[in-house]
DNA sequence: TATGAATGAGTTTTCATTCAT
DNA sequence: AATGAATGAAAACTCATTCAT
């Protein structure tokens, strides 16, 4: 087979995210992506520039899709900001749902990807984390939500806090629900532990 | 004796610490701690087994003196659940505000030691999220905290946020206050973001 | 038919000696050449078995033209072997006025030839250097020429120096005159340096 | 043996020489060299930084043994420039005489140098040259050479004779007599081929 | 203990060549 | 004849680790 047919790059990206997940990005060698894949090592390369361009555009894919999700939401509805909020939640973890190991390289791999290009890094998730804070100022100017705290420290305590969730469950081979951490995470936002 | 003496021992693992938080675990090499510690190459063997090694030791000592406050005031005191959490979150913190490039390899390499030893990677915090664990019951069965939320859930909730903010904190070279942040997250675990 | 129909054969050679002047042969990737002919890489091998066959062929079509036009002059003239000389002397430098990419090739690469093949190396400038050593032996039977010197030397000698020349002035970007040099060569192999 | 002993750094050099000289710079493996060298691959990285950097060494060397032996001759005697020019050509050739290997690699290598760097190529044997230049310009001064020929294009011209003549001595394995060629080119260059 | 020259296994990447279309 | 996606062998270079001193 000479002619493009097939996916190869697809394959080559589902076969990274695989092997990352279980090995890590700098213990996963490129012949270890190309036989998963089911290519030849030349054949990596014919896609993509090197091993970091990989890893790169699998965060792209990633966050492009958790993005446009809940952009088009925040466009096309009306949503109360404790509804919006609650929606983004919804979103980003199922976003790993159908894949646990994209949770496990989202995570593990996150350092890897600042060290690369810091200014990628940033683009990435910030979008996604300006819509949240947007909803959150909303909520407060509407009496919904606390005065008391810092949105900054928010979107980055409740950014950390599904992160871990989401690593933690990719790491439990289904033994948790995802659903049910979600609705705990939904829960502990907006009320804390207190008893109301 | 005229000669610093000094403790070489100590004086690789905190060049450890400094070349892991600028470069990362796997782009340093062992001479670059060797050259910033001021000793030999070979030292560095003398003191430690390997690469793996070092970073492992980093870890231990770090939990090792955060576990150790907190379960001494968990013996010797008689805080209300709410305040005991609160300390553990003020502990929590306060360990890396003397030094920023911890908390960035307390964030960075945590997938390394995960890599290297899972169960080793599972006691480190284990013991202090134990702790935790156990006054959110106190707290629950007396009607403190709610009876909503799952424990467990909790207890990563509120440790991925932290390790999260630490990391933010530590990167943005004292731009922002980690005394301020603490309080932050103080608030929000107990109170959530709706208004009360 | 209104489609360029060219000769890629000829566009691929071509494009090969600009490639090979400016890189070198070993720098010089075979899509490179296929860029600037503008064919396909595969094309590239319809025409030739190989890179080393590209290079080869540049040489062969070189000498043969040079050798074509010696071996007509020898044979339908009756110069004096003095008057021989000088025509060889021309002859070899005109070869290359047109292209000077060719003379860089033509230095640069002899060695790669010869590795690639001593018999085709030698069989090359042999036969060409064999009419100019008869007519040495004309000269010095007609005591033109000096009867002191070695003739294997003096055919080394004067190859090599022309090769140098050559060279030089194709890489100096026509900042000297071929024509100029050509004339002080022929004075030189005449006349030596002493005042006469 | 663990530390410095023998002299690694030389062994490499000189089994580099012979391994161009053989094979040719692109051919030969860096393992090539440390097998010939009897060193570990690593260690020729120890003592030059790249395969170049192996090359650019072996011409440095060269050169400066060749200039410094003529430039002590030009400074302390009063050699007339008919003598100077035969001492310089004599010290050329006499540079190969020992060892032939250099010679294959300064011919062959040549092109290799002047893409690596074009600034470190011209200034390898510009001083030598320059000297030549120099009691050239005298022995016209003089009346003892010829006012008609250029003096770059006799610089240029008689280098490249003699590299040519010194690599194919080189080749020959000792079939030719160097010293011989040596005095034959002293006489061309003098008188020229014809008859005085 | 301390040293640092020496080692060589391990990996990424390149690129000439092939061949199904 | 023409194409260019696919291939995989080949090689440079790195760096953790060792060990004679």
């Amino acid at each position: 087979m000479r002619h493009k047919e097939g996916n190869k790059g697809k394959d080559i990206i589902e076969a990274a995210i695989t092997c990352f997940a279980k090995k890590g990005y700098h213990h996963t060698k490129i012949i270890d992506i190309a036989v998963l894949a089911n290519v030849a090592v030349g054949s990596v390369y014919v896609y993509y520039k090197d091993k970091e361009d990989i890893l790169l555009k699998i965060f792209k894919n990633l966050w492009d899709s958790i993005y446009f999700k809940i952009s088009e939401l925040s466009k096309n509805s009306n949503l109360s900001p404790e509804k919006m909020i609650a929606a983004m939640i919804d979103d980003l973890f199922d976003a790993f749902i159908e894949n646990p190991n994209i949770a496990i390289v989202f995570v593990n791999e996150q350092p890897q990807i600042a060290k690369i290009s810091r200014t990628f890094y940033n683009k990435l998730y910030e979008r996604y984390l300006d819509i949240g804070e947007e909803f959150i100022k909303k909520g407060i100017e509407k009496k919904i939500f606390s005065q008391e705290f810092n949105i900054k420290t928010f979107r980055i305590f409740i950014f950390g806090a599904i992160r871990h969730l989401i690593h933690h469950w990719a790491e439990s081979n289904g033994k948790v629900s995802l659903s049910k951490i979600k609705e705990d995470v939904k829960y502990l936002v907006k009320n804390g532990i207190l008893v109301r």
